[in-house]
RNA sequence: GUGGCUGUAGCUCAGUGGUAGAGCCCCAGGUUGUGGACCUGGUCGUCGCGCGUUCGAAUCGCGUCAGCCACC
């Protein structure tokens, strides 16, 4: 894997780069669509082309539990040819299955039902598809994600809850790298000359010596990217942009920077402003499911409608005036989308997925464009609160 | 005409003497490395109508109206 950077802005710290992976060039700053279970919901692989999609994100977790990474890899070599998209994928490790499906440390000491379960050695799952019980350790998750032939694999880590004390935050960062330790050991003395790349996440919580600390580790780590997780899990904006500006400082400037979770425009237009490269995030998706279109641009401000609302039952005009999406572009109203969500047909939920995720590429294609011409302040900085 | 069944929220219905409910609909919020085409809330009633019994009636009795079914 290769990271070239061209240049950055001059008054923010965005910048412009390019990833080179086994499967394709990616420019960034990026967004990525996530994909967990093979597919971006509602969306095939085609229409990803066609919106100019460079990188998508499936998940280790829920592709292990079926079809299961072997059959994957037996069948079909990679989950590239699997779902017919030969760009580059990034797999994320289960990291975030820890916290999502509701570990807490307290809860291991009740009897309630057990999701999921900590050691040092690794994580016990049980599946919500049968209950079968599956162990994930630094190294296993590597495997898992050799057999899926992702571009990008990433590490085992703890994503931290929020709230979560001081001590708490401590620890379980300390066993995110002491599990990243073992993983770049292991994958070291077996890539061989694969191109895949690894990157590491840091953890750290909403304490900024933890997460310079937590930085500082994983990029004394041979990654090829350096991830900051553990963030847009409830503790809010500033926190958030907090988390980024403790961590970036120690963050070497030649790896590429992904910012895990994080996809309201706003958030990103900051972050990348920070100088983060990378994202992926659920929110184009699933607000498409749920009938929230995302419209407006950093001149007009970002705003989202919620279509099924009955003030759209008479609105004829297309969901966001001057897109480009198969949705706007095709004259596709948004009284018809209102009436398609109101009937639950599949159709309403597909042209607002395919909006938002045209919404969100658009975004960085422009904000690529602007760092390029050193005009990112210029078009972004009210947003990203740049003092020029 | 006789007999039976049914009348409770906009809809489909639950509720056999103790302060009227559910689901859907409708309305309003929420959603940030996807156990989520989802989750939280909220509005809406002369319990067909009248009279009785009872401390108390959607619930029991009588009458009445409407719909459906069967028989004549």
């Amino acid at each position: 894997m290769k990271f070239e950077l061209h240049n950055t802005d001059t008054i923010s710290k965005a910048r412009r780069g390019t990833l080179h992976l086994a499967h394709g060039i990616v420019q960034t700053p990026v967004f990525m669509p996530v994909g967990t279970v093979g597919s971006v919901k509602a969306v095939s692989s085609q229409e990803l082309y066609d919106l100019g999609a460079e990188i998508i994100l499936g998940n280790t977790y829920h592709l292990n539990l079926r079809p299961t990474s072997e059959y994957i890899k037996e069948m079909f070599k990679s989950i590239h040819n699997f779902m017919r998209w030969e760009k580059p994928i990034l797999t994320d490790s289960g990291g975030f299955q820890v916290f999502s499906l509701g570990l807490r440390a307290e809860a291991q000491e009740s009897d309630g039902p057990r999701l999921v379960k900590i050691s040092e050695e690794g994580v016990e799952f049980k599946s919500y598809i049968d209950g079968s019980t599956h162990h994930f350790s630094p190294e296993r998750v590597i495997d898992i994600q050799r057999n899926l032939g992702s571009d990008i694999m990433m590490s085992l880590d703890v994503c931290t809850e929020f709230p979560a004390t001081y001590e708490r935050t401590k620890a379980t960062m300390e066993q995110t790298h002491r599990w990243e330790k073992r993983g770049i050991d292991y994958w070291q003395k077996v890539k061989g000359e694969s191109e895949q790349a690894l990157f590491g996440i840091v953890q750290g919580g909403t304490y900024d010596d933890l997460r310079a600390e937590s930085a500082k580790f994983i990029s004394n780590l041979d990654f090829d990217g350096i991830a900051i997780g553990g963030v847009s899990v409830g503790e809010g904006k500033s926190a958030m942009q907090r988390a980024v500006s403790a961590a970036i400082p120690h963050i070497p400037e030649n790896k590429p920077r992904y910012l895990m979770g994080v996809g309201e425009p706003e958030d990103m237009i900051r972050a990348v402003a920070q100088g983060i490269d990378m994202f992926d995030c659920v929110l184009p998706t699933r607000l498409g499911r749920h009938g929230v279109a995302w419209v407006g641009d950093e001149i007009r401000g970002f705003t989202s409608l919620q279509l099924i609302r009955p003030i759209y039952r008479n609105d004829i005009k297309v969901l966001d005036e001057g897109c480009t999406c198969p949705a706007c572009s095709f004259g596709y109203s948004r009284a018809y989308i209102h009436h398609l969500l109101k009937e639950k047909e599949i159709l309403g939920v597909r042209l607002v997925t395919l909006h938002n995720l045209h919404h969100v590429l658009q975004l960085f294609t422009r904000m690529r464009q602007s760092i390029e011409s050193n005009k990112f302040t210029e078009s972004f900085g009210k947003i990203a609160k740049l003092t020029a």
